[in-house]
DNA sequence: CCGTTACCTTGACTTATGTCAAAAAAAGAT
DNA sequence: ATCTTTTTTTGACATAAGTCAAGGTAACGG
């Protein structure tokens, strides 16, 4: 079990940040544990504070009237969430649930506003993970509005591929449900989805674990669709 | 014609902020003209620096490959933009374009960081200005994968009608094709929509003057769908 | 004022994706 | 191991929204 000033230093938010500040993010960090399923928080809840995943998975996601879910983000290890509120003062914009049993470092927005009142680069820091959370949306974005499922399924493939560092396989860490609902879509379609990437050889799907078969198909597929 | 420093003092970016600092932003800052369709910036373009619009109004946009445009903000008087290279390092993720005249300061990025790394209250701003980018963004996911054009486009009526303060008619700053853009659609959808709520009675459409007959129709539409 | 261009609307048609229902497969619990 | 629950798949069908094409309207420059 990791000690909390190791999570703190692999952390892009604290990196390169020297140590003696590092003890003094440690001081105001707070462990929390949450089990399977457990919602951490929900839309229109103060955000008192953010958190950074120790270990675990954690989703954002927003539920529509009718009950249908869109995943925003899936955070791991490392990865702070739930920051909006601390620089906003408004409410949570999304909800929050652990994927697993997860163990989270919870920091009080007050006194985190306080460390990066006196502390430049921590706040570049920052900036820095916010900045590139929005350009991550930028690319939800295009994808939900200019491509369709095939297509976000062939680059969440190849994504999945770069991040697990193999070329020509990925294991996938969340139910294909779940990975519909991150792609904007439902299981059924999802399901026709891979059964018609399998068909054209594409890919070949065991379980959880999908073999490319053909990347450049894959590429193509999600660069410019059908 | 405004002085650069009333427009500082007026933007939430530098809001708050003693006015020694503003003559200090006001020193790195740099006025540029823009003419209508004329391009700021393009996907792929290093960031050295970013904006705040003056006067006029500034879209951000990606195109897919077969062309449709998805914009994803449109930035009026007091609104910085481009910022995300600033503080990520990586180029832009998205186009720029002026949709009329217009006139911006723009901020080198060196000179601008180390102004924010003197001065905490700076970095906070900028802070609050991207979590709430990030917040909109939020909202912008949801519409697009969980509602409907027609349930997109009365959420965003009642926003222009909040915006502009009056409740019961607004004014598009934007051509009707730029709209169907804004909500992820194209004009003939849009054009058929307004046609339905137009026949439903919920609104009255001449050019580009909407009157909202029936406010409390277009929420529940807004929420619910149908 | 007139012609050119850009914008908006309407119609007929296609298609991707969602809905509903049920079976099959996999995962988890007792 | 066997039962139960959850996840995934498949089929038949419905529908929102896109495409293509054409006509109308409004805006603009000379």
């Amino acid at each position: 079990m990791k000690k909390k000033i190791d999570i703190l230093s692999e952390t892009p938010l604290f990196s390169g940040l020297p140590e003696n500040q590092l003890r003094e993010i440690e001081q105001i960090a707070i462990e929390k544990l949450f089990r399977k399923g457990e919602t951490i928080f929900i839309e229109g809840d103060d955000g008192n504070g953010f958190y950074v995943v120790v270990e675990g998975r954690i989703k954002i996601y927003k539920v529509s009237s009718e009950g249908k879910e869109q995943i925003l983000h899936i955070f791991g290890a490392g990865e702070p969430f739930g920051e909006v509120p601390v620089f906003t003062g408004k409410p949570f914009p999304a909800n929050s649930e652990s994927l697993v049993k997860s163990r989270l470092l919870f920091f009080p927005r007050k006194a985190f506003v306080d460390l990066i009142s006196e502390n430049p680069s921590l706040a570049l820091n920052m900036l820095a993970v916010l900045s590139t959370r929005l350009r991550r949306f930028t690319v939800q974005i295009e994808n939900l509005s200019l491509k369709e499922v095939p297509s976000r399924l062939a680059a969440y493939l190849i994504y999945l591929a770069e991040e697990q560092g193999r070329k020509d396989s990925v294991k996938l860490h969340i139910s294909k449900g779940q990975l519909a609902s991150l792609l904007g879509t439902i299981p059924e379609t999802l399901s026709r989805i891979f059964a018609k990437m399998s068909a054209q050889n594409l890919i070949q799907v065991t379980g959880r674990d999908i073999s490319l078969i053909d990347p450049a198909g894959l590429e193509d597929l999600a660069e410019h669709g059908k």
